[in-house]
DNA sequence: CTTGTTCCATGAATCCTGCTCATGGATGGC
DNA sequence: GCCATCCATGAGCAGGATTCATGGAACAAG
């Protein structure tokens, strides 16, 4: 087991060369000389016995090997930060550090805060960094594949691919609903109001199969503004439960004709974080203010 | 991110002190002295925050912390492992190094052939080390989840829970068959001849179901032990149709009535290996001979 | 072509870390 | 009480990591 001897030390001088592109930035970047990134780099690459950093008059441009190196450099780094963090937990028994959560606007509105003041108080230690990232490309998932965020809340299915290398689970399923101007003569009249959100695909899909072709597309920046406008009576949407969830009274809500689809939502988080007492309480927490949401309201 | 420094070196010396229980025996297993590994262990438990032996008279035992510590330090080092390999096969264009591949005998007898001759000519670079294992308790998944292999085949479902911090994903589904002499009074007077091994299960629940209890019950070492009881008329079995697979004339194969129980057969790997080259294309390999099964000759 | 700038490479000097050596203290068997 | 067997600790040493002081290559501007 000659496990390739590249203390933490080499690996953020990897990464740091990664991110800096130069040696001498990435030098400046963790307070060292270039000539210690030159050396550092040099033993690496004899350590792996491969080429990681092509150097040319701009700076130090990874090779592909290098790109898988530093990948997986990031990976050791956060396991070897979870592992601290879980040791610090297990001593105490109780969880404590900072877990980083993204999540989708809605989600973050209308779900979360029951969730974090349950789980607030059952583990006062843990601070808990939302980010509220739009869903699209890699969206959510990426955002914890990229080592940005510990659990996500995401979109888990049809749409969105998560990754092999990350767990999910469904959390719930729930409705996509027709939200339109109140008074209306015929709706088909009326523009269709997108906004750029992996989950937003279903809204063509269903239009499609009821064959109903909007005059106009108009997009809008998120869900919250697409609510905004239908309210102001510039169109109708179609869109998921949540994020209807408490939209004014200007807004009229209707059931979907046919094979309603419906938005799968669940967690993503990495194998390295799901062990974590952390993050198998926030999912217990999740699960169980789901059985009786707080947004049950609607 | 002060992720923790310690060393691949620090690693290795958390993890001998563990399976040694003592600094002096961990010393002389890494050719280091007692002194080295108590300076090691010492600022290791200051860097973590945590104290990760307790120090007694018989040696030191690991704390709850340490298990914690010592199970992430193992990954870490895996994962360097396949950092440098990774890098290799991504510079050379070509998967190379060892696949440890650990698997019950009657997938490694008639599955496994086929599928090492075909990856073998794709591949000619990797070693392929099958270990057969039986599966029993945590089985071919507690194998992979050890370190020792890299990849196994194993029955994923329904018996065998497979822990969350594995990736795992059918293959496919066999039924159970019932086998026994051919010629036969009434074959509930007949001994039922089970074996040790997780997907054995199956059997009693089947039997249970049917209200069938058998006069006797013989245990045997292996299924093809099994196999050859059966073949010389000492009594009947359920097993499932790979463990049945070109077995000999003197066996009479049956369907099972009523509610056939099935057997999910699927690989398990570590998310460390699942993105690895070699992995994916053994898989690839694997699931390519399943759609048109060398073994379909039954 | 020359000069200057901005990269990275390299060798020698220096500093620090990790190891060994030589102890000492604690615990328990005989 | 003595001895054996643990681990702890401090001093000293050696080698690896970092810096310092250069040098070479690529390129842009004059």
């Amino acid at each position: 087991m000659h496990s390739l001897d590249l203390a933490p030390s080499d690996l953020r001088i990897l990464i740091a060369v990664h991110r800096e592109r130069s040696f001498s930035a990435a030098a400046i970047s963790l307070g060292l000389t270039q000539s210690a990134v030159s050396h550092a780099i040099r033993s690496a690459e004899r350590k792996v016995g491969v080429v990681l950093f092509d150097r040319g008059r701009g700076g130090a441009l990874p090779t592909a090997a290098g790109e898988s190196v530093v990948t997986h450099a990031r990976r050791v780094l956060r396991l070897l930060e979870t592992m601290g963090r879980e040791a610090q937990t297990v001593a105490s028994g109780q969880a404590s550090g900072v877990l980083r959560l993204a999540t989708f606007r809605s989600a973050a509105v209308y779900l979360l805060p029951s969730v974090l003041e349950r789980f607030s108080i059952k583990h006062p230690q843990v601070d808990i960094e939302v980010a509220i990232v739009r869903d699209v490309d890699r969206g959510l998932a990426g955002e914890v594949a990229d080592g940005k965020a510990d659990l996500a809340l995401a979109t888990v299915a049809p749409t969105t691919e998560i990754p092999a290398s990350l767990i999910s689970a469904e959390l719930f399923a729930e409705p996509y609903w027709l939200i339109h101007p109140p008074k209306l003569s015929d709706l088909r009249l009326l523009p269709l109001i997108t906004w750029d959100e992996n989950c937003s695909e279903e809204t063509k899909k269903w239009l499609a199969a009821q064959e109903w072709e909007p005059p106009k597309t108009i997009p809008a920046a998120d869900d919250s503004v697409v609510l905004s406008m239908v309210a102001h009576g510039l169109g109708f949407a179609v869109m998921p439960r949540l994020s209807v969830a408490n939209c004014d009274s200007r807004i009229a809500v209707q059931r979907l004709d046919g094979q309603t689809p419906t938005r799968h939502v669940g967690y993503v988080t990495t194998p390295e974080m799901a062990p974590t007492l952390a993050v198998r309480e926030f999912i217990r927490v999740l699960r169980d203010c789901l059985t009786v949401p707080a947004s049950a309201t609607l």
